[in-house]
DNA sequence: TATGAATGAGACTTCATTCAT
DNA sequence: TATGAATGAAGTCTCATTCAT
């Protein structure tokens, strides 16, 4: 019988770890954290109820190390500084990109934020600024950047409030998808995600008035 | 002997059940749905718990009345219809009006959108969907007849959206309003909300684009 | 307005207790004694709550009066003594009438009998004894009685044991009678009341050997 | 490390119904079944509350497994055959017996008697078929055969009714037994259960009537 | 380390009884 | 006397956590 060395435990018990957070973010995002329970997330990762007191504390242990857990594999294209931009046509290029994989990575993560939502009572301060970490919100900073250095060079108003407006495009992004993933509210609007990121990134460059105002 | 008329009877009923709600919505809002006990919507209500359950069948039943009991109150200005408007100015002066009795709603009732999020996880499809008729973006549809209106008159770009647009607006602002007031993220902007809402709805109008460009 | 006579006060007052004492009949034979509410009787008498609790002390209270309440209305033709008899046929003739009188009693009373079974633990001694003399098998004395003096002139057996054959019957009758209005078993015997009182009373008096044995 | 099997978890986990069902037997029947608490049957058990539902669904799934749990044991001597008899004083010897065999049946399982009849109003039609099937009245079939056998062979008379009087001997017996041991009829009959059972065989076979009538 | 039975605190809910009107 | 809303004790059941194996 070839025993485990300590590297190789270690990795086994990494594993475990992750294979039971999975299990508590599908189980807490379909039924709730307060109502899951730890039978529940015990059979959804295929252990006993006794192995997760071996990995975690407590119930809300579990959810506290959700948002550590999932940090390195969400964080990905996000992560990334926005490229210069020149043009309008750039800007909206770019927009769109970050758009995209904002609005992707709340689909993907659709179950974090359920989780989010649901345990929202249940976390403190610092608990909550953690999940707020993951949220695709936490890409204004780099927004903001972005729209000071346009701003500098001319293609973007001087006039606008920079922070604020980092904020007012994913955060109307955001609204879109909560509405359409978490709140279920069937077809708010007869278009698909490309179809509204793309229109509300027009939005947000040119505005709703007309030219010949 | 001055006993009660049929009447009087009612009324006082009518006064317990919205004393009673109105303790349900504190209580859930802070603790949560699921973890909030009758004990303390009782205690909060000044009643004994075997008193809630003359007034409603099951904690379950105190969830879903809690809409139907604000409908009425919460339903006031956004319900008004949008005035015409002729100039850009016009419809700047519109659009903030709207997005201050938008945003003054979901501060004045939070404790209505902490219950919502709270207790999503329990809400039957028709629950969830009173639920989100309370909720601003239920005034989208008025917001998107007041576009077409302006894209016919010229007054909005003839190419826009206005499904998409008249969604966009209300979602930038309710996720600010949430961000401050429900996730707690303290000082996401620097700006009180009047400033955030200028700011937002001259984007909305203007774009981020300069002129020159 | 014409006052009540204190006479009129004792007679409505009385009537109202045999109105509450029949619906408690009613209650407590369909949902148990134990299951049984005050509400549900209080709506089957057509009064409130409270106005049982004018009447009676508590629910164990009306548990009690039901034998007391319904004394005299039950004992009719049992109470009856048998009439002299000079042959078998006599005695066959009178032993029918005395069984049907029995378990006409019984399925006349069913509800009374439920009531009895469900509330079995929660009757004192005393009171177990109370609902005992309305059962059938309170006629046993007479009956026992009755075998005394047809054995003294020869008509039955002289080795007869008078006071178990005088239980016997009735205990065989009565045990049918359960059977199918109490415990329900559809169909025990393919006949009727009058079929097994006729059959039962013939095997109690000729016994079931052929008389060539 | 001497693990459990599955095999010993199997046996000791139906060890483990076994006495919660013992002790439920035994509260329900004092008690009476709504009366009864889970913490009553808990106690009486030698276990906490929380493990009673660990092997049962509810207190009505107790309450329903009780008939299935006793079926093994209670069933001896009477689904035994009866043996064929010649005689009058076989037949008299073979009664006796069954009627032994019944009486002995009631009076070692009255605390599943009573718990039947407490809990008679919250039984479905199938519980009540189930419980009834350990009551003594279930032999009626085989003493029917016994009968026609008899019936056949001129033992017993051409014109009985072997449906009506196969029920009527253990009805009598039943009766007696009930009378004594659940009614609490203290002294009914001022004979044991050998005097009852050989005289009311002796009315059943001879009859109440003298020979020279 | 893995298991899952046992535990018991605590939740929701019912209902006999009281009492102001 | 009649009413029925209010009460709160008590019951059923759940579930996070422990621990012997």
């Amino acid at each position: 019988m070839p025993r485990l060395t300590t590297q190789d435990r270690e990795t086994l018990s990494e594993e475990r770890r992750r294979q039971i957070l999975q299990a508590a973010i599908r189980v807490f995002a379909q039924r709730g954290y307060a109502t899951a329970t730890i039978e529940d997330v015990a059979r959804a990762a295929g252990v006993s109820e006794g192995t997760i007191y071996n990995y975690f504390r407590s119930k809300e242990d579990l959810l506290i190390h959700i948002p550590r857990h999932l940090a390195a594999p969400v964080f990905d294209r996000l992560a990334a500084r926005f490229p210069e931009v020149g043009t309008s046509a750039d800007a909206e290029r770019v927009l769109i990109e970050m758009g995209k994989a904002m609005v992707a990575r709340v689909t993907a993560n659709i179950r974090f934020v359920k989780v989010f939502l649901s345990a929202l009572p249940h976390l403190s301060r610092q608990a909550r600024e953690e999940y707020m970490r993951l949220m695709p919100l936490a890409a204004a900073g780099m927004l903001e950047a972005h729209l000071r250095q346009g701003m500098d060079r001319g293609l973007y108003r001087r006039d606008l409030d920079p922070a604020i407006a980092a904020r007012a495009l994913p955060g109307a992004l955001l609204m879109f998808a909560l509405s359409q993933e978490v709140l279920l509210v069937r077809q708010m609007v007869p278009y698909d995600y490309d179809d509204i990121i793309r229109e509300t990134v027009r939005l947000f460059l040119r505005g709703a008035l007309s030219e010949r105002r």
